[in-house]
DNA sequence: CAGTGGTCTAGACCACATC
DNA sequence: ATGTGGTCTAGACCACTGG
C-alpha cells in the first residue's frame, strides 16, 4: 500500500534527472502531503521509521533526514522511545509562546487570561483581499480579543479569518473551548497555523483602543500585524494587534 | 598532532558515564573552542570532514553532525564543493538582514547609510553593569549613531560597548573602515556577534531625537533593546535603538 | 583531474518508554 | 522483552568547485 513513484525508488538518485533533488527531499514531500490531507492528526504517532522506510523503499536514516527537517519546521514533534507525532497546538502551554512574544519586562513568565469580545461577519475589502490571498468581497470574519496579563488589559487584536475555513464560529462556540485560539482553530476547524510574518510598528492610541487598554488618549503602543500561514504557504489569517508596552515588551531573538 | 581525550576514542559512547553526551556534541564542543580561541579566523576554511574524523578518531559521519549544529548556530558555512569556512560579518551585504530588521512598508529591500555621530568614554551604571555582566564603574564607550534609509533618518542608536574589549576605537578609526558595524568590530577588535536578544517598546519621541529623525516632538517611535553575546553566551553590546516607523517597519518571522 | 561537501545504504548498538 | 527514536560506523557514489 501506498505506493508512491519516486525517482528512482531502490537505486540512488536518477542517473539524468533535469533538476535533481534529494531521495529525503521527495520523502519530506510525501511526509508533508499526508500531513495536509490530515491522513495523519494532530497529536497522533505517525509510523516508525523503519515502518516508512520499508514503505518508500529507502533505508531508515533517509526518511530519518526527512523527519528531521520536518520536526525543525514544527510540523512534527520526535519524542525519544515513543515515537513521532503530529505538531499540535492543543499540547504544552509552554508551546504557546511560540507565537505569543510579550513577554513581562522583569522577564518572569505569564500566561494572559484571552476573553472573546465580538465576532463579526464581513467581505474583504482590496487589502484584506491581497493578505489573505482571497477576492476582494469574499467572506469573512472579524474577532476581537483581549489579553488580559495578570488583570492588566495589555493588548487588543482584530484578527481576520476567511469565512470559507471557519463555518459556524461564534463567539458561544469560541467561550466553549478550553485552550489557545490556535488550538480553537486546529481541533474544532482543522486550520492548522504554522508560520507567521510580523511588521511592528509604533502607534499612538486612539480613543477606543485607550479606553480598551486603560492608558491615555495619545500614549504610545506598539502594532503589531501578523499574516499567519498553513500548509503550502497559504495565509489565512490577518492579525493586527495594539499593544501597550507599560509592563510589557515585545521579545525577539536574533540567530 | 590535536590529541584531545574524547570519553572513549575509537567506541561508542563510553559504557556508564554519568552524564551522557553524544560523541558529536564533544566534538562539537573541541570545534567551537578552536573558533573561540581564534584558532580558525573568520572566513577562513576550517580543515575538511575527512581531516577532522582523522584527528579525532571518529568516522565521518560523526564530525559531519557536529558541523551540521555549528551551522545551523551560524558559527561556520558550509560551501560545497569548497570547503567549510568560519562564519563572517564582512562578507555579503544580504547577510547584513541577519541582525538588521528595518523593513520598508512596501517590502523592498533596502540597505541603510550608517553615520557614526560620537564616540564617548564613560562609566558602567548599574543597569549597564547587569546587563553586559560588568562591574559598575568599569569603563565603557558609547557610540551613537544614525541610519538613514534612503536619505531619510530612521534610526537613532546608542550602543554601549565594554571599554576593555574595544582599545583604541575612536570615531576616526570607525569612519576609515568600509562595511558594517559587526564587521569593523570582527575584523578590527576580534569581537564576534553571534547572537542577539531584543525587547521592543513603543515610547514618545524627546526633543533630541524627535529633530534627529525629523518627526514631530512626542511622536511615536519604537524603541529596540538589544543584548548582543559572543561565544560561551558572554554579552559585550548594549544597543538602544529610537525608529520611526513613518516608511519602516520591524520585521519578524515567527516558526 | 582531485578534493570538498552532500546523499544514501546497511548494520550495529544505546537510551528511553511501555508493557 | 519489545519497540521507538538517537548515535555511530564504514563505505559507496553524486554534485560542485577549482586547478
Amino acid at each position: 500500500m501506498s505506493e508512491v513513484a519516486l525517482v528512482s525508488p531502490p537505486q540512488y538518485p536518477p542517473p539524468e534527472t533535469p533538476s535533481f533533488q534529494p531521495l529525503y527531499q521527495q520523502i519530506k514531500g510525501l511526509l508533508t502531503q499526508r500531513l495536509e490531507t490530515g491522513e495523519w492528526r494532530p497529536g497522533q504517532a505517525i509510523p516508525s521509521e523503519q515502518d516508512l522506510a520499508a514503505q518508500f523503499s529507502v533505508s531508515q536514516g533517509t526518511v530519518r533526514k526527512a523527519i528531521d527537517e520536518l520536526a525543525g519546521e514544527n510540523l512534527v514533534v520526535r519524542r525519544q522511545g515513543k515515537g513521532t507525532f503530529v505538531a499540535t497546538h492543543t499540547e504544552t502551554k509552554s508551546s504557546m509562546f511560540r507565537f505569543l512574544r510579550m513577554r513581562r519586562n522583569d522577564g518572569q513568565d505569564e500566561y494572559p487570561a484571552s476573553e472573546l469580545i465580538d465576532v463579526k461577519r464581513s467581505r474583504a475589502n482590496a487589502d484584506i483581499g491581497r493578505s489573505l490571498d482571497m477576492k476582494a468581497g469574499d467572506a469573512i470574519l472579524i474577532l476581537r480579543r483581549l489579553l488580559r496579563y495578570g488583570g492588566e488589559p495589555t493588548v487588543l487584536d482584530e484578527i481576520t479569518l476567511p469565512a470559507a475555513l471557519f463555518k459556524g464560529l461564534t463567539k458561544e462556540r469560541f467561550d466553549a473551548y478550553e485552550g489557545s485560539m490556535y488550538g480553537f482553530f486546529e481541533t474544532e476547524f482543522g486550520v492548522r497555523m504554522l508560520r507567521a510574518e510580523e511588521q511592528i510598528k509604533a502607534v499612538t492610541a486612539d480613543p477606543v483602543t485607550a479606553e480598551a487598554l486603560r492608558v491615555g488618549m495619545g500614549s504610545p503602543l506598539l502594532c503589531v500585524e501578523r499574516i499567519t500561514y498553513t500548509y503550502a504557504d497559504k495565509p489565512v489569517e490577518f492579525r493586527r494587534g495594539l499593544c501597550t508596552t507599560r509592563s510589557h515588551h515585545y521579545a525577539n531573538t536574533l540567530s
